[in-house]
DNA sequence: GGATAAATAGCGAACGCTCGCTCTTTTTTA
DNA sequence: TAAAAAAGAGCGAGCGTTCGCTATTTATCC
């Protein structure tokens, strides 16, 4: 399946011809790690430490993903593992370490390859749209690495918790900034940029916080990218109908209190 | 300011008037919890325990706000609300108990109080609508206790873990009917009802859990409440352009691979 | 209605246990 | 066989929880 060329995002879009292009899979991030890691890891050959990483991050994944970073023991890694803990502690310098590298490695790696494909050519349509399906396409190659830092920054460090909030405003800010070009072009119609910033970016992190609800009913990624686009589509489209209070009940467009 | 009768919910769609409407407030709370827990309590004078109640939770809120449920520990809750190891454990039988109790008690009493205030009579928008104001004025009503849930459910106990997740599946189907009822009134359009549903459900989580985000850029309750419904009123509309494929790009609707 | 008795609420040191982490020893690798 | 990696017993700190005790409020009696 999917064995002809595919690799021309972001013209074709969809998850596919994503992943083609991406210069990393979910094969492959280890080396990349072990590579951004290397001074802080005592494992010097690259084969066993790559190998090891893999055992290592996946089961903290795993672990932190039913009750949480701070519920997981070392003791409770070491035995899904099967690395004793003196082993484990080749690989990381603390416990508090190994969540601000997942941090550190999704922010600082993972996340700026991802974003360097959202070509600056195109409308801002275009580049909204391309945007959204990299943030969707990337939090299904990388969820549990999305899920992870959304969910355990608040228990990290103070400069890293503070630093997640940061890339809040600073993804909304970036939508919000395409947004009001489209609108500038007279290609998109909104009344506040904001606000559909933060819904757009809501809803991509519902994508891989909820990705257990996503899989119940059956939602494949290209799926959900392809909703997502078009409800950007709706919620930026000339609504010709003014304030229009469809049915009944009062509209209350105004700041009011609280 | 606003002292005029104003408790005509939900004719009158608005923050204030919900709470007129809603027959427990922010200062009462904790005596409606009282009465709830008075079995699990050993306090049995209700002037002390209300008074100490509202003390312990509340500075539950606040430490587990930064940190989680799990990082505090009951020597930082002793030393935030002045009462002692001891004293706490008259109120609480244990830490777990605590949490199962603010779970308990928002999903059991205080959401049923809300969701009873939706009329039945009206049209479907009508409906949607309302719920979907009840949801956010709930959320800024008792925010520390619906992100609580939110963010702790998963260091609880299986079964309430597992509530969770259905209190989400039930709140999403709700909407989704209520969606698939306009639809077959012609009063709305939805292809697909279950995701929208769904992102409506994550758009209203969010008011909750990035208070700090909407406190920033200053939106109002009734600011959220009312982009909320406009959104939900261009999701569903009539949207005449078929599979535009507005500006460049290929559309990809169906269900692709992953 | 003041003194006494009973009931309730609050206190904080101490307990058993698990945690993150270290260090010496053993095993594996090239 | 020398260097690298893995092993796992052991350490002190900090956790949730308990319990004997004191302080405070409420009820009872002359």
């Amino acid at each position: 399946m999917m064995s002809d060329e595919q690799a021309n995002w972001p013209q074709e879009q969809c998850f596919a011809s994503f992943k083609h292009c991406l210069p990393v899979c979910r094969e492959s991030v280890y080396s990349q790690f072990f590579e951004a890691f290397r001074e802080d890891i005592k494992v010097k050959r690259e084969s066993a430490a790559v190998k090891n990483l893999k055992i290592i991050f996946d089961a903290t994944f795993e672990l932190a993903s039913k009750g949480g970073f701070d519920a997981m023991s070392l003791r409770d890694l070491s035995q899904s593992t099967g690395i004793s803990m003196g082993g484990l502690y080749n690989y990381i310098s603390s416990k508090d370490m190994l969540a601000q590298m997942v941090n550190d490695f999704l922010s600082q790696r993972l996340a700026p390859l991802a974003y360097s494909l959202n070509l600056e050519s195109g409308s801002p349509r275009q580049r909204l749209a391309t945007r959204l399906r990299i943030y969707i396409y990337m939090g299904s190659l990388f969820r549990p690495w999305y899920r992870f830092v959304y969910m355990e920054s608040k228990s990290m460090a103070r400069q890293q918790r503070d630093q997640a909030k940061q890339f809040d405003l600073i993804d909304t800010a970036k939508l919000k900034e395409l947004i009001e070009e489209g609108v500038a072009a007279g290609e998109m119609h909104c009344s506040n940029s904001e606000l559909t910033a933060s819904a757009l970016l809501a809803l991509i992190q519902d994508w891989y916080l909820k990705s257990w609800k996503y899989k119940q009913n059956e939602t494949s990624t290209d799926d959900y990218a392809n909703f997502l686009v078009s409800l950007m589509d709706k919620l930026l489209a000339d609504n010709d109908q003014q304030t229009h209070d469809q049915t009944g009940y009062n509209d209350h467009s105004g700041k009011n209190n609280q």
